[in-house]
DNA sequence: TGTTTCATGCAACGGAAGTGCAATTATTGC
DNA sequence: GCAATAATTGCACTTCCGTTGCATGAAACA
């Protein structure tokens, strides 16, 4: 039993070999990934089974969508042990506007933002767009 | 010539009797409005006309698209004088989990991000998801 | 082994954004 | 005013992404 397998059956989620290869796929790029994305790179694989894949990782917590505002759904794994939904692990997203590409900066947590009376905060987005430092030539 | 006549004009759109209606519509409602809101409101006028409207309205710096999270385009009136894409004229946007609505929070700006070497800020977007101040009964 | 549960594949649907083109309306030059 | 021109509006259609229903296949269980 490899290391990616006992992290899918810790978060329950069963290892297929679907699974293991789309969990492995996540893990060796950098970037959040497009539905589109894994289509592409798993041309033999059915776009459903991709879809629901990322939908059961999402639930068991194992990635974590990511709105970048292009309003094209993109995914990302998880830091070991967050807790994605908990104000303290909400980092922020960078799109580059130049690749098109979309990464986690998990480091830059999103400040506390004091609110109006009367609003009450659950959640937060915060995407910056510009240009990433591969493009910046950097 | 009414006021929204110059304002439109000032702006450089021809202020036709729909983009008049429209500029109303936006006026005089507090929160952001998604395109299909308007099918309603004008439900005499064409989706494409009031689609259009709004494109014009945005080039033209009369009002802002805002990325919700909800994967819905919506749209509010600018502040007078505001530089939408300039950084210290980006605010907050707050979205109710609970009516489903969408508010500017034009008095909280967006606080400054320092980012890691190579990236180059050029644009940001903070949504805070939760109860508004309607919902929270406040 | 037989039964049940879960995963995958195929097909179709739906909402929202966007575009080409024709028709209508407003503006301009004479 | 009237023809020529430009801008706006309406209709039809397309595309893209996300999502669901249902049948089939594989794995776990008893
Ligand atoms: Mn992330
Ligand atoms: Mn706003
Ligand atoms: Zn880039
Ligand atoms: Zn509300």
């Amino acid at each position: 039993m490899t290391d990616i397998e006992k992290t899918l059956e810790n978060k329950g989620v069963r290892p297929t070999a679907m699974r293991i290869l789309i969990y492995k796929y996540l893990a060796e790029k950098e970037v959040a990934i497009a539905l589109t994305d894994m289509e592409n790179a798993f041309s033999k694989a059915d776009r459903t089974t991709l879809y629901r894949t990322l939908k059961t990782f999402e639930e068991k917590r194992i990635v974590h969508q990511i709105d970048d505002g292009t309003n094209i759904s993109k995914y990302a794994l998880c830091e070991p042990g967050c807790n994605c939904e908990m104000e303290q692990d909400l980092h922020l997203h960078f799109h580059c506007d130049n690749c098109d590409e979309t990464v986690c900066l998990t480091e830059h947590k999103i400040p506390h933002i004091n609110l109006p009376d009367g609003y009450v905060a659950e959640n937060a987005n915060l995407v910056i767009k510009g240009i990433c430092d591969k493009c910046s030539g950097q």
